[in-house]
RNA sequence: GUGACCGUAGCUCAGCCGGCAGAGCGCCAGAUUGUGGCUCUGGAGGUCGCGGGUUCAAGCCCCGUCGGUCACCCCA
């Protein structure tokens, strides 16, 4: 029989129980932050129906979905549809319509959305939700971006206050800082300020995308890069020379904020947003968030997508991994859905470049590999019963133990906990019984004793004292 | 979507001008019949991604194809 490669399907990952008991570590560390802060599980399904998911990720995001293929009866009249199209109108999009009702969920802010619009009656606002769950794109695989990837998204909904902007910035802070990182900072911005600054330097709207993508490259190419790029579209000089000048501003985010004034104060627009700036760095001084931790940084863009107040990207200083997370104000992105306006502020983890940042940070190093605490070893037949007596107890303890699965030298099964990573062996032969005793021995340090048998529990534990 | 590079043992890779398929790590066994890791000795393991072409001869050259990596775009 001809073998089957054992591939994985592209830009995919299978997930061992060494990498799990990290990442489900990283997982229980968030879910215990975000519900500290008040914030309620939200799960959604994988499929959604095309029509939730399509045009709200631009073009680009509409030819990322993974579309499923319709079956039956459907996928016939599909096909039919199909056939009666001229060659002309045969589009991609055109195409995927016909064989193709529903898709894997892009993200989880969409669906989110939805929720809200679809069980309005059941959900108490202002409402603050966290959710951990993978999306889909289909995407071509690179380092640290792959088609199958968890997302983590907090958020919350119906309040227009800058209490919540500033809540998500420190929830940021406390998770890194929680999961070792030093170094980390939040950059923070307004979409706001950045049309008011757009309108107010007399960039022509067709340059304003052109304009950002600019601007945010400011970290990658320096100021002078930025001028430098900025002059070469047809951007007048003195625009230029305002953008870089307001981008150098430099100092605290009072002092840079006190600065704008003049440039963008007049725009409506642009003094509501520095406003609100000074509220979120306000607000984070109150919550105890270090002021080194934050930063006001023009250069902050985030997409292009639904932002449309504050936002903000939360870096490592001392890598060149980029992003670990970022997030903004959206307030008209459940109108898509609900028909009116409903407030909103999320933030979203990078999981997979947080993971990266582990190793790259060495954070992670002697952290244990399997879950087993403890293995019971199996002398010979005669013997077996006292084995799982012995296992019962431990785990009526709470001791995650493991019984070998069978009689054998003690060799393979001492190689076999080391393999594993398994901390404690607790060696249970006629020589222990005859004396009523186990050899307990740990294998991360080599050390074995003797221990009583009716103090064999206590030893365990005592030894395991300092693990989770 | 655009461009560059790479596919050789389970993993990481070497393989010169085309001339017998290699190393390290890992794996298995023994040294060690009640003790993992360290050390030593031995062993197993290959359709050189796949298909075609050139040649007396191809891992190496040519064409195609599939897969992977990286950069750009975009994004997490």
């Amino acid at each position: 029989m001809a073998r089957i490669a054992p591939v994985n399907a592209r830009g995919t990952r299978d997930f061992l129980p060494r990498d799990l008991v990290r990442r489900n570590r990283v997982f229980a560390l968030l879910r215990a932050t975000f519900e500290r802060y008040g914030f309620e599980p939200l799960e959604t399904p994988s499929i959604e129906n095309t029509s939730v998911l399509e045009g709200k990720y631009g073009e680009e995001g509409d030819r990322l979905l993974f579309r499923i293929l319709k079956r039956g009866r459907e996928l016939e009249s599909g096909v039919r549809a199909l056939d009666a199209l001229s060659l002309g109108e045969r589009s991609t999009a055109a195409m995927s319509r016909a064989l193709s009702d529903e898709a894997l969920r892009y993200d989880l802010t969409v669906p989110f959305a939805r929720v809200i619009a679809a069980h309005q009656n059941d959900i108490v606002l202002p409402f603050r939700r966290y959710q951990m769950q993978p999306v889909w794109r289909a995407d071509k695989p690179q380092r640290g971006r792959y088609r199958e990837f968890y997302q983590c998204d907090v958020d919350c909904v119906g309040s227009r206050s800058m209490t919540v902007d500033a809540e998500m910035v420190a929830i940021h802070q406390e998770v890194f800082a929680a999961l070792g990182f030093s170094g980390v900072v939040t950059r923070i911005n307004h979409r706001g300020l950045l049309a008011a600054l757009m309108a107010t330097c007399d960039v022509p709207e067709e340059q304003y995308v052109a304009t950002l993508t600019t601007m945010d490259k400011l970290d990658k190419i320096g100021l002078d890069g930025v001028r430098t790029e900025l002059s070469k579209a047809s951007l007048s000089d003195a625009a230029v020379d305002r953008l870089t000048q307001a981008m150098g501003l430099t100092g605290t985010p009072e002092t840079i904020i006190e600065s704008l004034r003049p440039i963008v104060g007049s725009n409506p627009m642009g003094a509501q947003a520095l406003d609100e700036l000074a509220q979120v760095f306000g607000y984070l001084a109150d919550m105890g968030v270090p002021a080194e931790r934050l930063r006001f940084d023009l250069s902050v863009v985030r997409g292009l997508g639904y932002y449309t107040g504050t936002i903000y990207e939360t870096v490592l200083t001392n890598s060149t991994l980029g992003s670990l997370g970022g997030g903004g104000r959206y307030d008209q992105l459940i109108g898509m859905f609900l028909g009116r306006d409903l407030p909103c502020v999320g933030i979203s983890f990078g999981l997979e470049r947080i993971f990266d940042a582990l190793d790259e940070q060495e954070l992670a190093r002697d952290e244990v590999t399997t879950t087993t605490q403890a293995l019971v070893t199996l002398f010979a037949a005669e013997t077996l019963a006292s084995s799982f007596a012995l296992a019962t107890e431990l785990r009526a303890a709470g001791i995650r133990t493991e019984v070998y699965t069978e009689p054998k030298d003690l060799r393979p099964q001492l190689t076999f906990a080391s393999k594993k990573g398994i901390p404690l062996a607790l060696i249970l032969g006629p020589d222990e019984l005859a004396n009523d005793t186990v050899a307990l021995r740990d294998l991360r340090a080599g050390a074995q004793r003797i221990v009583p048998r009716s103090e064999t529990v206590a030893a365990v534990q005592s030894l395991l004292t300092g693990e989770s």
